[in-house]
DNA sequence: CAGTGTGAACCTATTCACAGCT
DNA sequence: AGCTGTGAATAGGTTCACACTG
């Protein structure tokens, strides 16, 4: 409990603000779809509609990126997505270790999402010897206590925790002491972990709470329903981000 | 431009914040295990260590609420669970359905998150005639074709999609269509939806992203320790970037 | 013109710091 | 004395609206 460490004094990065960051991932999926149908160009208003948000805002994301657009005309895709991908750092090979080859860890080392955009599972890693050796998604699980070696070996430097929120914290440590500076937790605890250290976490219980407040609110009012004005925001969605460096992100079960 | 936007304020009614509802089920969490361990009081320091928060931010969370706490000595734990339960809405009964039953969903459906607080798995539901009626997590999967049924005897609101990208917009649909007004979305594609109804997201590959934006620019500072300047956001030029021009992609992912 | 790029206004969230209660 | 509750200050993010450009 010593390291109470909830700052997040990472040097606030020259330019691009996390709010964008955390959106870009999401212009890129609606570029990479454009791409396939090898549409040419794309105009704010056409690719805000497709990746949900409003055209200011994408327009004012892409600024910090640069100048990429063409007024009168629009983006070029193809530049985007390069551009988007670079900046995302999705240009090169991430090696990912999943610790924690439960029923969660299962369907993530199945999951197509990583496979795609230089994501590369590494390593299956649990510590049950009954699953070491055996292959899931194809990959053999390796046992816990060759962790420190696997991510040395892997050049592993994102971990993703599945394991049981009892023992998260301890396998964040080992993780770290190895050399993970980023960690995607899908346990329901809150990690605490060095500076320098990333955290993002994933969490279905608290997003079910998230949207059970909202629905008690909407029953609450049906009462004082009054037909005025429409609620705002159309292409509303859920918000997402928040993920600030080692500390509280809150964002997205699983 | 032409969308006549009929400005609203969107926090109705004596809004807690966004923001601080995110936090509350963090808060809950930690909460819930110091009465576990029967501590009768916590004060804003001791919680937020807990909730991996700072103590201001955690007050004025609290201050939303109420006046829950006293002066000199802190919060009763029991009296804040109860307090904030209610206010997140799970003093209630939230039946739940998961749509889409792969790897995903079958782990959703066992995550033990949804049997705690109030949320019950009250269906699950897949395309796959093979799968009708087989059990999963103790549960029999039943066919799509029931699904508007299934909402509306069970009264479902909140609906969970894990199905692929490819039709979980039209799944979103008839969700709504039955009734649902909430719906957490597992799978990588934006639902749009029309107002009152909440979608939150989660996705791996965009948390990864996240992650690897970080990551890259970690990587890349090692070098340039003096990141002191900031270039001002505004008026940055081009100059600085690295010079897109020549170098073509050629490897990028699809 | 159509559509980008961006200052400026606006709104939301976090942090500070201290008055006020117990 | 200790700790909450909160106005005020600050930081961060979004939206507006329009000058500017291809």
């Amino acid at each position: 409990m010593a390291t109470g460490r909830t700052h997040r004094p990472a040097t606030r990065s020259r330019g691009i603000p996390e709010a964008t960051v955390a959106r870009l991932p999401l212009y890129l999926r609606a570029l990479t779809a454009l791409s396939e149908r090898s549409v040419p160009t794309v105009s704010s208003e056409e690719l805000a509609a497709a990746a949900g948000v409003n055209s200011a805002k994408l327009r004012k994301d892409f600024s910090y990126l640069g100048s990429y657009g063409t007024r009168g005309v629009g983006y070029d895709v193809e530049y985007l997505v390069y551009q988007i991908s670079r900046e995302l750092g999705l240009t090169q090979d991430w090696p990912v270790v999943i610790v924690g080859i439960g029923n969660l860890g299962a369907a993530l080392a199945g999951y197509g999402g990583f496979a795609s955009r230089g994501f590369r599972v590494a390593a299956l890693i649990d510590a049950d010897p009954a699953l070491t050796g055996k292959p899931v998604a194809g990959i053999p699980v390796q046992h816990t206590d060759d962790l420190e070696k696997i991510i040395k070996d892997n050049g592993v430097s994102i971990g993703v925790i599945a394991t049981p929120a009892g023992v998260a914290q301890q396998v964040c440590e080992r993780l770290v002491a190895a050399g993970v500076t980023s960690i995607l937790n899908f346990a329901p605890t809150v990690l605490s972990v060095p500076d320098g250290v990333d955290v993002r976490k994933v969490d279905l219980s608290i997003e079910l709470q998230i949207l059970a407040f909202h629905e008690q609110r909407k029953a609450g009012e049906e009462t004082a329903a009054g037909d005025v004005g429409s609620v705002p925001a159309a292409t509303r969605d859920a918000s997402t981000d928040q993920g600030p460096d080692g500390d509280v992100p809150a964002v997205m079960p699983a």
